[in-house]
DNA sequence: CGCGCCGTTGATATTATTCAAGACCAGTGG
DNA sequence: CCACTGGTCTTGAATAATATCAACGGCGCG
């Protein structure tokens, strides 16, 4: 592992204290987010609504279950957990966040959030009114068009998700949860191979639909088989290509 | 060949598209649909990029996997799957799909559809091209409005989904594809306890993320302990309570 | 009438869960 | 500095749930 890439994966970003407004032209985040593509100007416009970073605390909801929706949330730095739950309780974490992921999408189908999003770190968010969203959006196609496609982004994941819930077995679960989050590590310019996951196994496991006991059992065999190294939350793919074939090996 | 392909070749240019066209403002789905709220005149810009009906046979594709996203699609009469495959070819059913659901939505975040829909009957959709949609969206913030909600509800809907696959037992499952159906159909206008299948016990299956032989054994318990009556793919709900508090009763 | 798909049911195998015990690890206070 | 504590993680053994394999019945359609 570099000293960079460890670095970067186990320490949040630094936060210059003196920018008490988040200016989405100056955003690490800008290609990966709402602005991509959109004119300098139209920046600005977009600029003018999001409000001041929100820090938000390891284990604090940005926002609970049956809470209205007012606003969408652009993670900055951190990662978050979106969870729903049955009338009796249970839970299924519905996605994982990182930087540049936009929050609370399931809000705008109705007037009230049906899902709970929770900081797995300290981490911080962009708020973007939606209402004020949809007015500019109005007005700026090409953010109308981002708009719609984070929408359609979010669907295609839930439907990733379903499949893997739907289809596959515990191991092959397991190694497609792998494999996604070293993909979108990468795209954020970390290793894909080494990171620290930032959930614990019971998180895991109700990502992937199997009790913490199961996924523990996995990271070990994984282990065991030399295709991953395993210290607590710290991973190391070690044979990438193998792990890729275990999807799909029934 | 695509419905669409099918439908192009079959209605030569002799026939008046203009009688062929569906209206918005005369169609029975008109508050289920895209035009929820909207005043006659928008109706009649939104009707105006409508394109006329498609006709879709019974197992044949509206658009494949891999297929350029072009348009959305509003049913008008019939029903409709919707199916999401892993590279080895394992499918999942992400949707069943009635009257007034508009189905493409996967195809918002990509240029591409990553999801197969199929017809399960003879059935019979409104094709609306979304570039075109967005312009007029543009122009009229309910439209757009309505568009966002129309991608948040899938999102919701995905979301239950979800829950249902990662966190339920097999007879969960099933209870509550049943009641979810029933509600469907009871908005409708149709009978919420008496109603035919219009899938196998294995495309059942697919969507709930069990074998067809699990699905069948259910039908027969709940038959047994006089939840339901089969007959096929007839079904009637006899104890709605029953079937409801089998949901969350572990 | 017969063929093919669909559905049911039984016996068995497999997979993941449950229950249980203990190890590890970081933070805390004596 | 060390023991203590609570949360997390690992591992084993027994159990439960669902899948798999297999046979057969039935219905609808050509």
């Amino acid at each position: 592992m570099t000293a960079i890439a460890r670095a970067a994966a186990e320490f949040p970003r630094l936060v210059s204290l003196d920018a008490l407004r988040t200016h989405c032209a100056d955003c690490s985040m800008r290609e990966l987010c709402l602005p991509l593509g959109l004119a300098p100007s139209d920046v600005d416009a977009l600029d003018s609504i999001v409000q001041k970073r929100v820090k938000v605390r390891k284990g604090e909801p940005l926002f609970r279950h049956g809470a209205p929706f007012t606003a969408l949330f652009a993670v900055r730095v951190g990662s978050f957990k979106t969870t729903v739950v049955t009338d009796d309780g249970r839970e299924q974490i519905a996605g994982y966040h990182l930087p540049g992921d936009i929050l609370g999408l399931d809000g705008v189908g109705s007037e009230q959030h049906a899902s709970e999003v929770t900081a797995l770190e300290l981490s911080e968010v962009c708020t973007i009114p939606f209402a004020q969203l949809e007015d500019i959006a109005h007005q700026v196609p090409t953010l109308q068009h981002n708009l719609h496609r984070i929408l359609g982004r979010e669907i295609n994941a839930d439907h990733r998700l379903l499949l893997l819930l739907g289809s596959m077995r515990a191991e092959e679960r397991l190694a497609a949860f792998l494999l996604s989050l070293s993909e979108r590590y990468a795209r954020l310019g970390y290793s894909p191979t080494d990171f620290v996951l930032r959930m614990t196994r019971e998180e895991i496991g109700r990502y992937l639909g199997l009790k913490l006991e199961t996924v523990s059992r996995l990271f070990s065999r994984f282990a065991a088989e030399g295709l991953i190294k395993v210290r607590g939350r710290t991973v190391q793919i070690v044979d990438m290509v193998m792990l890729k074939q275990l999807i799909g090996g029934h």
